[in-house]
DNA sequence: AAGTTGCTTTCAATGATTTCATCAAAACAA
DNA sequence: TTGTTTTGATGAAATCATTGAAAGCAACTT
């Protein structure tokens, strides 16, 4: 089946409006008998005569009526879509698909969404929460934009924009024992039990290839499922929360909970914002780079100053 | 603005669809090459990317997904108008806008009407009724397709199908001092008071032109709206109506009115089926006319064998 | 590294659209 | 009626777009 051509049908349209061959010509920028060609043309195509030849005048016939209301809607829709896609190309509107860990969508990504919102209120924007893993398997086929994560080794193909670094500390209620002890061995840990966010989380691993040459394994008191729960549970006691300070700036200020770094090193985390390379819009990637950048450093600053000075 | 070009949009919804240029020309019946030109014709036209290329895959940008659903339903109309316009080229189907005087639409057109419909089940017949000179500016300016109206002069550039004559008689109620008379004059008639149906129709023109070389007015008794109501009139003897015998069958059978003729010649009216002979579907007036001809045939017969034998 | 797959590009050919020039028919004026 | 103007149809030539073949890349496989 042929399909209809679309210039035939604006023509079409126009004749049937104006009745005549040289008025829709004139106000197509046409020639009459390119007008002329292109209705003989459709007429071939639809194999009914869509116009009758009254000599002066011309009429649609039953065919011509019964195409006419569908021209016209699909002439009209395609100038809305045209229209359409011309708002997408202006200047503070379009689309970033951003992906985070839990803690990022917590702790960062709101102050960074309202700065993003008063630069570009037209812009469309959705968060996706996934661990790095995830993350990484959503960049790469293309669900989401930017991702907010870990570097990990998943993340060979992909565009990283280094973050910032933090440090995984225990967490521990003002009353534990080791809350207020100067130097903390190994030996104190080993006796701990510990509060993990989830097993499965790069951050896990994280601590566990960094414990185990040390021949440690820490005992794990509960596993739960998001940061506000952790914090509590380190508070009563529970056992010792294992997070970075900075997604716990409210209780460090008010004194409900004591970090402690862990009695050895590199449990430094790389944050990053990944990216497909390929991808386009560069710029607004740029600028919420930009955002989040701030919004983190200063987060960081205001939680290390309420930490006692690190050695 | 450029218009949008519905091969290309085809192609786009193709590859959309397909997410693969070499899937999409497969299904198209073209080449991979030529899928890769549509698209980008498409996309310089639209001055927006579609697609991101990302090697092996190809995905939708925004603007791409904004235009997708336009593209679907731009397409699917277009399919669905030439469904239409074949549906309407099936024999069976059509259009017949009939016009016709109000004693035809009354007396002939029902019956004519049942039997077009039983033939042509999905033909879509309208009725427009008006005088005859009405019915001529309609067929001219191609509102309606033919007219049952009486020849006339404004009818020259028509084509003229005669249909039957008939004959403007007195319909006197049985009690009416003429109604048994054997011979009835000019004197006799100049002393009655007629009923019309109305003063502006081509019947009454008639009855003017034929009475007035005999120096005769007739005097109106009454102006009605209806046939019926003209009949009603004569029959209880509030004057002499004017009309032909076919239109009162019934009242004839069961004795309520007599017809007679007027006291002079000429009073025959020409009825004819009009139509413009520029006009398309040749067939189906052909058919309508050889309807007309049969119901209007066996009208008359069974009207004339009520009537008393003429002369 | 070499081979495969898939898209893009270049180029030539084909096909379609447009215009120009002319023709025929209708409308209009005298 | 007769010319004059307007309007649409037609055919030929020019212009423009679409297509496919073949070569060129780039990514992914083996």
């Amino acid at each position: 089946m042929e399909l209809l051509d679309s210039r035939q049908l604006r023509a079409f349209q126009e004749l049937a409006r104006q009745g005549s061959f040289t008025a829709a010509a004139r106000n197509l920028n046409l020639t009459q008998s390119a007008v002329s060609h292109s209705i003989k043309a459709l007429e071939r195509t639809l194999e009914t005569a869509l116009f009758e030849r009254l000599g002066k005048t011309v009429r649609l016939t039953r065919a011509g009526e019964t195409l006419l209301p569908h021209a016209d809607r699909i002439l009209s829709r395609m100038v809305r879509a045209q229209d359409e896609l011309q708002v997408l190309d202006r200047p503070g509107h379009g689309r970033l698909r951003i992906g985070a860990t839990v803690t990022i969508s917590q702790y960062v990504l709101p102050s960074v969404l309202r700065e993003l919102r008063e630069s570009f209120p037209e812009f469309d924007i959705s968060v996706t929460t996934d661990d790095s893993r995830g993350l990484m398997g959503l960049l790469e086929t293309g669900d989401i934009d930017v991702a907010v994560a870990m570097e990990t080794s998943f993340s060979e193909k992909l565009r990283r924009e280094r973050l910032f670094e933090d440090q995984i500390q225990m967490a521990l209620s003002p009353l534990h024992p080791l809350a207020g002890k100067e130097d903390i061995s190994m030996d104190d840990v080993s006796r701990e039990s510990f509060i993990f966010y989830n097993q499965a989380s790069e951050t896990f691993r994280l601590l566990e290839q960094q414990s185990l040459p040390h021949g440690l394994r820490l005992k794990t008191a509960l596993q739960v499922g998001s940061m506000a729960a952790i914090k509590e549970m380190a508070k009563i006691g529970m056992g010792i929360g294992l997070l970075s300070p900075w997604v716990a700036e409210q209780e460090i200020a008010s004194g409900s909970l004591v970090f402690r770094p862990l009695p050895w090193d590199n449990l430094t985390r790389e944050w990053a914002i990944h990216s497909d390379p390929r991808h386009e819009s560069q710029t607004i990637e740029d600028v919420f780079t930009g955002i989040c950048r701030n919004v983190v450093d200063t987060l960081l600053m205001r939680t290390d100053r309420l930490l006692p000075a690190a050695d």
